[in-house]
DNA sequence: GTCTATAAATTGATAGAC
DNA sequence: GTCTATCAATTTATAGAC
């Protein structure tokens, strides 16, 4: 009765557990909700209990990355110069998504994913100003092709099945010294 | 009668291109026969006319992008230095990704495609070979997450929305530059 | 919190007329 | 080549018992 509600264990928990490596898998459209029941060895039932439609299981599985990405946004906008911001956000963003590896490949370009994004203010608020300030100033084409090449090849590598021994220092650190290496590169921004 | 099979404006092709369309919105299992019948003004059953399934649909689109690959694959292997290879494998990679930006967007990473491959010898072998010319020879953690970044980052670049007014030129020459640019540098490498 | 049963809509797919 | 009509299966979601 007192158990916490987002405590490991619960039923809410192991929903969402469930949900979040079936999209994984077969992305959020091709996931139903009798696989989540069945990989959880519960009846369809019990998980409209815990939750009131595959939407709202999409929302909470995928929201502590918008969590990290919102806090990332707040520390970044703190500071004055373009570049550092670029930098900082750069650099938690790589962060974050490393530390969640499973939930990146979910965000990681399902379409569902963003139609949420566009039908919750919130989301597509802080979406906005996470992109403006990846962008560091008004860049030319060269850069925002660059600022794409970095963002998604993060998203993409930490959740690439083939570097699941790759361990999270190892990605963390390649992955932050790629991105720097191509942002230091003044003929892309010039 | 004498009507080519693949000409544009056949009603074959015409559900080929609205459902390029659509997978790239909504990913394929988001995508219903009754939306690509819709989008092309006809019935369920006048798609069903064309092909028999809609896995028959899915894998027809994603043709000429598998074809790209494996003209790639056998250019690349017919050259007998592994980094020669390697060079051959991106360029034509970041070439055959430009030039069918919208396919793209469905292949890179849409679930349904993982499995259609995986459940295809022909495709198997094509993609492995592809991916083994890619790797250039035996790398370590470090170069397999730049190589990682390199394909991800490329592909979700050609297809991001926010870059559809760059040109394939600008695209192609930015994306390889910055390629090069990672696969020449040693530290990741040695 | 979980179950069985079921509703209501949608999906992939087929039959047969035009 | 396209249509209407239809099917069986599945999907999201709810009602009510335990």
């Amino acid at each position: 009765m007192a158990k916490s509600v987002l405590g490991r264990g619960t039923a809410r928990a192991r929903v969402l557990e469930a949900a979040l490596t079936l999209f994984g898998e077969h992305g959020v459209s091709g996931t139903t909700l009798q696989m989540i029941a069945d990989s959880i060895g519960v009846g369809k039932a019990s998980v409209y209990y815990q939750f009131h439609s595959k939407d709202e299981i999409v929302a909470a599985a995928a929201q502590p990355m918008f969590d990290d990405m919102a806090r990332v946004v707040t520390i970044a906008e703190a500071v004055p110069d373009p570049h550092t911001r670029q930098e900082i956000c750069i650099s938690g963003f790589i962060e974050f998504s490393v530390r969640n590896r499973r939930l990146a490949a979910v965000l990681a370009g399902d379409p569902v994913l963003e139609s949420m994004v566009e039908s919750r203010e919130d989301l597509t608020d802080i979406v906005e100003r996470f992109k403006n300030l990846l962008l560091g100033g008004g860049h030319g084409p060269a850069g925002r092709v660059i600022i794409s090449m970095i963002t998604n090849g993060v998203y993409s590598a930490v959740t690439d099945k083939e570097l699941e021994d790759v361990s999270d220092e190892q990605l963390h650190t390649t992955l932050l010294e790629a991105a720097q290496q191509l942002l230091r590169t003044p003929s892309y921004f010039e």
